[in-house]
DNA sequence: ATGCACATGTAATGTGTTACATGATTGC
DNA sequence: GCAATCATGTAACACATTACATGTGCAT
């Protein structure tokens, strides 16, 4: 199936919630996976014109007054398909690589002023990307700190989880913190 | 500076343990580090040389009875405080890549009973992760589920950072799970 | 005799990023 | 006038992976 990377799956599977430009397309990124997965412009315009020959997605040229034509590619019905038996394939225990976990093993190596300062860096981190995702499941109206159920749309799991990871990771840095500090 | 990736530097800090050859440092760093920063032989071998080219390591050659001839590298001084710098100034806060939350925002598209299957798939994962990082812990003589101040060691921290995480990650999942299935 | 562990490397390939190139329009 | 947004694309580069290439010694 000559699959390539993810890049043009993550193209498709963005174009099914609404067809869209190239640039169009960066952006909805940019303000929903690129959180989780870094894509470039670059990459999705790169995609496009292979899922096309693909004829998994189909380009229209829109023309605009007072801005550039748009070329506004849909999902065919192959392209919905497909994209159903990748994400069904994928593997979700391939080993991402956590420069995190990089900083902790070689740690020793460094002076410990540096390594509480690299700390406080990550912590900084957490809790921008736990604001961050209570504002998605607040807009939504849903209160991760009561026993309510969570909500059904896996979209908004997506944000719970990271909040999760942030909860996690600043329990762990205030474990670590305790034992490497005073 | 021309930093390349960091696979040279990974070769560098396992190097800080102890002088290796090649093919060491591979096995070296499959059984550790690999569980969060896969790195190839490949990869290690070809950097070596660029290391040694930079001062950053020596190397030897030790020559062995009923095999074949080693190239043992060992880290100089100036390896030494490269390899510090590098670490002092590493972006802990790139965004690493997901493929867990890229299948939750993506799920929506994909038959319910295949989510249920990766999402599975997933918890597998965390258990036999939580497993390995528990016998780290053990092994060293600690216990993670204790109120014990956890170990001073960065390099154990490691483990139990990855622990925390998998054990947030089930948490997650029987949340999200309660929310998914009936 | 077949295959595995030891040992070192190179070449081809894939995949993505950064930088280059172009050009209109809108806001300060 | 200058920067930013809208819009599309290509070229150069970096980095890592897979596959290729070679050879010894040991165990089954």
């Amino acid at each position: 199936m000559a699959d390539r990377g993810v890049a043009g799956w993550l193209a498709l599977g963005l174009l099914l919630d609404e067809p869209a430009s190239g640039y169009d397309l960066w952006q909805r990124a940019e303000r929903s996976v690129a959180h989780f997965w870094p894509v470039t412009r670059s990459a999705l315009y790169a995609e496009l014109p292979r899922l096309q020959q693909r004829a998994l997605v189909e380009a229209t040229d829109v023309p605009q007054q007072s801005y550039p034509d748009k070329r506004v590619y849909a999902v065919t019905r192959a392209g919905r398909s497909a994209f159903r038996t990748w994400l069904t394939e994928l593997d979700v225990n391939e080993r991402p690589r956590h420069p995190q976990q990089l900083l902790l093993f070689f740690a020793a190596h460094v002076p410990p002023a540096n390594v509480t300062r690299l700390l406080a860096n990550w912590r900084a981190q957490t809790t921008l990307s736990e604001t961050h995702c209570r504002q998605i499941l607040s807009h939504r109206g849903f209160d991760p700190d009561s026993d309510d159920a969570p909500p059904r749309d896996a979209r908004l799991l997506t944000a719970l989880f990271g909040l999760r990871r942030a909860q996690a990771d600043q329990a762990f840095l205030d474990e670590a913190g305790r034992a490497l500090d005073p």
